[in-house]
DNA sequence: GCGCTATCTTGTCAGTGTCAAGTTTGAAAT
DNA sequence: ATTTCAAACTTGACACTGACAAGATAGCGC
């Protein structure tokens, strides 16, 4: 008779429903037009329900934090799933990920990266980002296997983020799109694109990446 | 009797002050807790004032957008100017001048580059910006003079821009704090940190950067 | 001196997040 | 089975926001 989920009575688990509406507002508005309101009306609760589960406007956008890079995480390990097992191309499969994500759900990569609405202190938000940050950090570390000067990892390190990050944030700004020609390109040159522009930061030993046309 | 700069009446150039105003608002509390009311209340107007000026709040931090690119080519022309001459250093003081900027006026350089409330159209903006993009591209294409290759190029320079984008939004977010630890470095390991970061990027005949420590 | 228009103020509106009260609900306790 | 009770949810209010409309003011051209 006991049932292993706990519904909290009449309506069905309001927290996911909320998280639902939330990304769904983020989405469509932005996040600089994301209303709490708004997504409490998107899920037919009153405007003040989300307070019950998330205290704040606060909380709720970084539990959705959260949630993003999970997705981030799962987006980089589909990537990887299907690249070649050679450590530069499970690097390269993070970045196209990393990638991915950004476009695929832009206003949510903003809430999790450039801005302060969510607290970067909340368990569940740390936790997640921390996990996402792991991730590359191991990446990295495989690309360089020998590398025991800490100095130059940490390069290696800021390097990649930098790129991968920076790269990002221009595509989903619209920014990389002249430069790059996006709008002409094929999934398949876009992705050789980003992997030419992460790979210009590292040489590997024996491994060159320089046949970019 | 005709004076060259035309003082509306009773106040002193309220255009400027409301931008100064609006400046100091928004490196005081941040992007996303920017109040127009509070702009103007702070450069002792009403509420409505800025809107004889700068029609909207988009207005308004359109023209301040253009402003902070007008200063981020400023800071970079800064570091140019005591750097050395040859076009790596060159190259790098572009680098360093953005990440001086991005520290220096966090909030603007957000509004600049990842937000939706400046217009990228306004005339003003979109010329600012401009400037800022060519200033890159002139330095990438200056440190490769002799490549020929359009895909090539357009590699190194989203892969310079990326880099240096990058990097100021991960310092700026704290991000980059702990990895790079720059609680603890002098401006000159951080200058030099940068530096490496940067030229990771790039390997110019003859000019090997790849002294780190 | 007389208008007249740009400048600026006051007032109002719909909308925001948050807090303080109520109200409902389901389940545990007796 | 009835009572009790806390969690879940609603309603209402408050101070605040950006935008608009209408009125006041002040300096310049005529």
């Amino acid at each position: 008779m006991a049932m292993t989920a706990k519904q909290p009575y009449h309506k069905g688990d309001l927290p996911a429903l909320l998280l639902k509406a939330a990304e769904e507002e983020l989405s469509e508005n932005g996040l600089e037009r994301f209303s709490l309101r708004a997504a409490a009306k998107r899920a037919n609760v009153s405007h003040a329900a989300p307070a019950h589960h998330f205290k704040d406007m606060t909380g709720l956008l970084s539990a959705l934090g959260a949630e993003g890079y999970r997705r981030l995480i799962a987006a980089q390990e589909h990537r990887q799933a299907q690249a070649a097992p050679d450590r530069v191309s499970q690097f390269v499969a993070l970045g196209l990920g990393y990638a991915d994500f950004a476009e695929a759900h832009p206003a949510l990569f903003q809430l999790m990266f450039a801005s302060e609405k969510p607290d970067r202190s909340h368990p569940d938000f740390a936790e997640a980002s921390l996990a996402a940050f792991a991730k590359l950090q191991d990446g990295v570390n495989a690309l360089y296997p020998d590398e025991t000067d800490e100095a130059r990892r940490t390069t290696m390190l800021m390097t990649s983020w930098s790129v991968v990050h920076g790269l990002a944030e221009l595509i989903i700004s619209g920014r990389a799109a002249a430069p790059m020609q996006l709008d002409v390109r094929t999934p398949e040159e876009r992705d050789a694109m980003i992997h030419a522009i992460l790979m210009r930061v590292h040489e590997v030993k024996g491994q060159q990446t320089e046949r970019s046309s």
